[in-house]
DNA sequence: AATCAAACCCAAACCGCTTTGGATGCCGCA
DNA sequence: TGCGGCATCCAAAGCGGTTTGGGTTTGATT
């Protein structure tokens, strides 16, 4: 069933039946009801391949996800984030574009995904320090939004941030307040842009109270448990080990404390453990009392709002660049406590 | 740069630019190197809406995600068949279309991916016993392949899936073959196809032995951390507790493990554990040797595979519908061993 | 009664490509 | 010389909507 059957059906033009449809003011009321009861009857739903070539919007959004040499992109806190995004793109009956290319191809597929016309807008993840991206899409006059921020960047873009340093120096402070002096950082790789600012944090928090860094408290890998693992292994073999460590991820975290158990301590009595914790939906931190103390910023919601951001972006691009900072909640949970004596 | 405006710049027709560049036959080489040439110095993208409208193809794979009152697909194991299921798309210049959408919606999500032409197929998750999407999707005439296997539906379908039947009968002898008698399960939840069949996989390994069933050892929940603590707490209170647990995946098994070494147990001493390994991207099972000994299979590659097999079915639709059974390996960790004296 | 503006509807162009159904020119062969 | 056949190319008709630029009525205003 299309407009043109629809329309012969009714002894209307298409033309009138596109309007009423569509909520044109020029159709009598009457008649716009007549046709929306028959457009429900036939179930009649337009093409879509037909609205985008005629409006010329791909009514579609685009998420490029580079398989990683350089760093897998591809884990659970990104597929939260998509459905958070997902849910509000299928809200604005919008679609969502994910292409999976190897990384030596991302610069073509942005290009393609323009000048082939597939989507309005796309989502940038994972910035890095001066991110490439950032420049191609201005050039290529395709809208965006960033998931976090580009240090280095200094043309304007929109994004929607986590406050990651703030979360990170009221981690450490609250830690340095139980008394805590040497403090470990198992953070992600530091060519991401979170997890530099985590750093910053981190390293502010101490400044600020005069405790000179200790580089070999800080680690920096891919936020997986095995990561996690080692850097706290290498941590509590130390001569004069920490008594508290900061992790970035709750994966991490648990890595951590797979080291801490290992050598018979107890997290949380004679290792406090802060993570941050993306409130990812299947991995829970605890359900009545947490099991980490943690920085949380649910990273669902992020997508959600990010992908507001973008629609809006794209119905309305003349407007300035958007920016959007979220502040994480330190909670308390079992994994953290006074330092031993 | 359309296809009329390469033409006037060529001198020829939009009917030769066209079969130049789509290698029809028709067309003189030289003019065909001659405005291939010419496509790629002006930089010459066909504009996919057009494209679309004109074959009727939507050169795009639809996958529906419901955001879950029920169950929570949106999981790391889910992302990583995206992430292989993407590669393959685009390999062959496909698009994956990502659809969440509120639970009660889905039915509506997937006639409308029909009706409006958003899709040339679509891949079915996370069957469940009788699902009815496989009906539904029969009915409205969408090609589709499933990932698993939906029990009690009498119709022909595609699906590629994991041998899990297999998988934890091999894992449940295994730990048998060890000594042990008393083997917990730590199921995912049993209206999920693929939980039912690994089930049947442990019940059959140990009516094989002529040991007794005990519904106190076998538990089915989320594949969650939580859930894994749980069930594993929960087993190893019993007066008779198990010597051994099977895990539903990684993440749970996690879960198992920390119950273990609360109560001041060895794993892989005191109590043996087997997992199902998803092998993914960025949770490894260890790296030389693993953690976990477990029942392996990469869920990336199985994302790969279903792809592949679906963009078959689109290309030929009438061949009969194809199955593919893999099989998953049991390696052998650090997590099992004899039973304890 | 003539005029004019709304209100309502339609025909046709258009979006950018594919594909059908010829047209044209050239060559070989009877 | 005439004709069939092949190699090349093109005009025009879709694909299924939206949108432009009018046409008719109708009713109120002068």
């Amino acid at each position: 069933m299309n407009l043109k059957e629809l329309s012969a059906k009714l002894g209307l033009s298409p033309t009138t039946v596109s309007r009423a449809l569509n909520g044109y003011p020029e159709v009598n009321e009457a008649t716009r009801e007549r046709v929306m009861a028959a457009a429900k009857r036939h179930n009649y739903r337009p093409n879509t391949r037909a609205i985008r070539l005629a409006t010329g919007r791909a009514m579609a959004v685009g998420h490029v996800i580079p398989i990683a040499t350089r760093h897998e992109i591809v884990n659970p806190v990104f597929a939260d984030f998509i459905a958070g995004a997902g849910e509000t793109y299928s809200r604005n009956d919008y679609d969502m574009l994910l292409s999976v290319v190897p990384d030596e191809m991302e610069e073509d597929t942005y290009r393609n995904l323009k000048s082939k016309g597939n989507v309005d807008g796309v989502i940038v993840h994972a910035p890095r320090m001066n991110d490439p991206r950032i420049p191609l899409l201005h050039e290529i006059g395709m809208p965006f939004v960033v998931h976090g921020r580009a240090t280095g960047t200094e043309l304007p873009y929109c994004w929607l941030d986590v406050n990651n340093r703030r979360a990170f120096q009221r981690a450490t402070e609250f830690l340095l307040d139980l008394g805590h002096v040497r403090l470990g950082l198992v953070n992600g790789l530091e060519f991401m842009d979170f997890a530099i600012r985590r750093r910053t944090g981190y390293t502010d928090a101490l400044r600020d109270r005069g405790i000179a860094l200790d580089p070999d408290l800080m680690f920096s890998s891919e936020m997986t448990e095995i990561s996690g693992y080692r850097a706290a292994k290498s941590l509590l073999t130390l001569p004069k080990p920490p008594t508290a460590i900061l992790a970035a991820s709750m994966i991490s975290g648990m890595g951590v404390r797979r080291a801490i158990e290992e050598r018979g301590l107890v997290m949380g009595r004679d290792v406090s453990v802060i993570i941050h914790d993306d409130d990812l939906s299947y991995m829970k931190n605890g359900e009545d009392l947490p099991l980490f103390t943690a920085t949380r910023s649910s990273v669902r919601e992020a997508g959600r709002l990010a992908a507001e951001m973008l629609l809006n972006v794209i119905a309305n691009p003349a407007a300035g660049p958007q920016h959007r900072l979220l502040e994480a909640e330190l909670i308390i949970g079992q994994s953290s406590g006074p330092v031993p004596r």
